[in-house]
DNA sequence: AGCTCTTCCTGAAAGC
DNA sequence: TGCTTTCAGGAAGAGC
């Protein structure tokens, strides 16, 4: 499933065949994961894409209207873009650019044909991606409304976005308000790393174990960034390659199996509706052992 | 504020 | 063998 790093891998890909190409029209499939399907035929044939960017699990192609009388083959670039497509891969989506005459995979429901020819296709088996379009004056309103990005945020922040904070530290490592980017298999393994047990809550950890936190993500996501992402169900790349961080999990995916520091059994639990993988001795439980007590004979 | 549950969707895997 | 059920999960929304 597409998180941070494997959104950072696919945009470098396309970041290096995208930009200067523009939109001559566009045809879809399904359209239940975009926003407004009518206003992408609408917006977008003739506007050409001057930048990818990622924020957070976003793509985001920046796109400008081309001048009048500015041939097709003007200088990219400079221009700032007035349009933005943005593209979450939900689960199972996939963008990438294709020759015409390359077979189409199945579930494909985005075609964006390029002036070269070419096109880029949005793939996605669930469709629990999502597709829109945001004016440049939306933009700060869009990224308002996620948290820092999950590789770039400074420890002081890191910490200034968890102090206070009852929830699970899984689930606010998971929730795109606080910090955007982190997704299931990247929060399991950060927390393995900084020995911290996802049902921790946010207030109760103690400043040193949210330094080691803050590190753990920024190593775990800029590994995975250097090996192109975690490929289990299927995530390939730009250019269709699958990356390799799978084969560095620790925890996700080994229930059952020896931790690499400990040798104890790793165990598999639910937080935040989540499953969340974790050992059970590197990564002590919070005090009261999670059980469900019963109801205390009302009274007082 | 934050938890659980539900919904969306499909294919793989488990169950019978 | 083949059909049926369960499960996985990012994000949003409901209800508590």
């Amino acid at each position: 499933m597409p998180e941070l790093p494997e959104v950072e891998t696919v945009v470098r890909g396309l970041r290096g065949v995208l930009p200067g190409r523009s939109i001559v029209s566009v045809r879809l499939g399904k359209t239940d994961f975009i926003d407004d399907p009518a206003a992408l035929g609408e917006h977008l044939p003739g506007r050409r894409i001057i930048a990818v960017e990622r924020i957070g699990k976003f793509i985001r192609v920046e796109l400008a209207t081309v001048e009048k009388g500015e041939a097709r083959s003007a200088p990219a670039e400079k221009t700032s873009g007035d349009l933005n497509l943005m593209v979450h891969l939900g689960m199972t989506g996939r963008l990438a650019v294709r020759a015409p005459n390359e077979p189409v995979a199945p579930h494909t429901h985005g075609f964006f044909d390029l002036d070269d020819g070419n096109e880029l296709r949005y793939t996605d088996i669930r469709r629990f991606g999502r597709i829109l379009l945001v004016p440049a004056e939306g933009l700060p309103e869009f990224q308002s409304r996620l948290g820092e990005d999950a590789l770039f945020v400074s420890a002081r922040e890191f910490s200034r976005r968890l102090a206070g904070r009852r929830a699970r530290i899984k689930a606010l490592l998971l929730d795109q308000k606080s910090l955007r980017g982190m997704g299931n298999i990247y929060a399991d393994e950060s927390l393995w790393r900084a020995r911290i047990h996802p049902a921790r809550l946010a207030a109760n950890l103690k400043e040193e174990e949210v330094a080691r936190l803050h590190q753990a993500i920024r190593q775990v996501l800029r590994t995975a960034i250097k090996l192109g992402g975690s490929s289990i169900s299927d995530f390939l790349d730009a250019e269709g390659k699958p990356g390799s961080y799978q084969m560095r999990h620790r925890v996700y995916g080994r229930e059952g199996e020896k931790c690499f520091r400990c040798g104890a059994i790793v165990r598999r639990i639910i937080v935040a509706g989540r499953s969340s993988h974790f050992c059970p001795r590197c990564q002590p439980a919070p005090r009261p052992p999670r059980k469900r007590r019963r109801l205390r004979k009302s009274g007082k």
